[in-house]
DNA sequence: GCTTGACATGATAATGATTATCAATTACAT
DNA sequence: ATGTAATTGATAATCATTATCATGTCAAGC
């Protein structure tokens, strides 16, 4: 099956601009990936939607998945929704509808609106652009991330150099030092135990703030918290 | 000058959750960012808002932008505008507000609805969400795409090893190829003076379409565009 | 005044998310 | 049967962003 699809603008030597307008197929590949996004409960992305479609097709690449989503949304077969600043989803339902999308784990959800709040909306002054047309999204937490349990929200950069719990070497030491502890411990102590200057121990214990390993429970006392004796397990 | 903000959340070893709150600083490079922001006709990505600092602090560094930029926001003194997939945007004003997005270069200006659109929303049901918030976006093209003059849109991405045309060494020859010819050729007629496979030259063909610098005025026959002889410079 | 603690930076490495290249495959048109 | 065109998988490359680390700066405590 052929559609028409997707036209490419160009300009010839004259400098008449034109389209150029190509014919795509519907390989198998399209049509798993656009089965697969129907059953998808929830928006995923690339990556989330990649792992379905291979169940179905082993020697399916990232790369077509990547390819023809943008194709296919390009299309209009499918939606394209762009609610975080840093990765993409897809959803197969065209009908315009509103979102919601949580801030921790960057979840996206449907979620309707109240009768009395559909409206069409218009802006003012287009200020030159043409409006094509509109989107509403909320923004707040989802049940799992309001309940806070060990979910510590979106995917966040691990250091490949660290290992699997994302710790350095030594943020490791430092760690160690702080479980051998039956009390909270100053940096001197912690500096003394790990065998490291006091002022990385500083630092490290900073990082380790940060990621939920280390608290002070005193000024300038520190001691390990539960994740980070799961950290070093 | 010394702010507090950020908490962090943490949980010590008898499970009891409590917040790590620090002190930040505003310092030299963080004043200039504000004021950068505040000073930008639009909403600047990051990359865009380090060309304006680094005017004013030579030795500044784009991973201190990027990191300021996450901190204050997270402090609530300016505003992430996650409109696009893929890059995020900032904004000094903090006031709900909203936006239009450009869907082929991707810019963001401010917009403002008719009076009578102005109204609070409602989620139906949160579906166990706590909302937060929501925001307003129009979409479309700005008056720059419209017309279309040099403007292909959005970065995309250039292969370095083809140099600064984006251009293959194959698609090169193909141009040339071209470039030499009076007429619309077919593809065999430039295999034979670009000494390539036709086979090749297809393929190369159809990536020089796309990339606007080959056009097909006649079915199976190739000229090549303005911009593909700029290419070609 | 000195020491300790804490936040911040620049340089650079590393990562996640995505896109480009290319030879080969598949499918359509003549 | 041949020519043309779209698509794919593998892989390299890129963009946008974040982590690491040694060092700098500044505040707090003794």
């Amino acid at each position: 099956m052929i559609m028409i699809i997707n036209y490419i603008h160009a300009q010839n030597v004259d400098g008449y601009y034109y389209q150029v307008c190509n014919m795509l197929r519907m390989t198998q590949q399209r049509e798993i990936i656009l089965e697969e996004l129907k059953k998808f409960a929830g928006h995923p992305t690339a990556d989330e939607l990649f792992d379905e479609v291979k169940k179905r097709l082993s020697h399916v690449s990232l790369a077509t998945v990547y390819r023809n989503l943008e194709i296919l949304s390009g299309a209009g077969l499918i939606s394209k929704i762009e609610i975080s600043g840093r990765q993409k989803r897809f959803d197969s339902d065209l009908q315009q509808h509103t979102h919601v999308y949580c801030l921790s784990c960057h979840r996206v959800d449907n979620i309707e609106l109240q009768s009395k709040s559909s409206i069409d909306f218009k802006a003012k002054d287009h200020q030159g652009y043409r409006i094509d047309g509109y989107r509403i999204e909320f923004k707040g937490f989802c049940p799992d991330c309001l309940t806070k349990t060990d979910n510590k929200g979106g995917k966040s950069m691990g250091c490949k150099k660290c290992g699997t719990s994302g710790l350095s070497e030594p943020q490791r030491k430092v760690l160690e030092a702080l479980a051998k502890s039956k009390e909270p411990c100053a940096g001197k102590d912690i500096a003394l135990v790990a065998g490291m200057e006091a002022k990385q121990v500083s630092c490290q214990i900073t990082a380790l703030k940060k990621k939920g390993y280390v608290a002070s429970p005193i000024r300038c006392k520190y001691e390990i918290t539960r994740d980070g004796q799961k950290a070093l397990a």
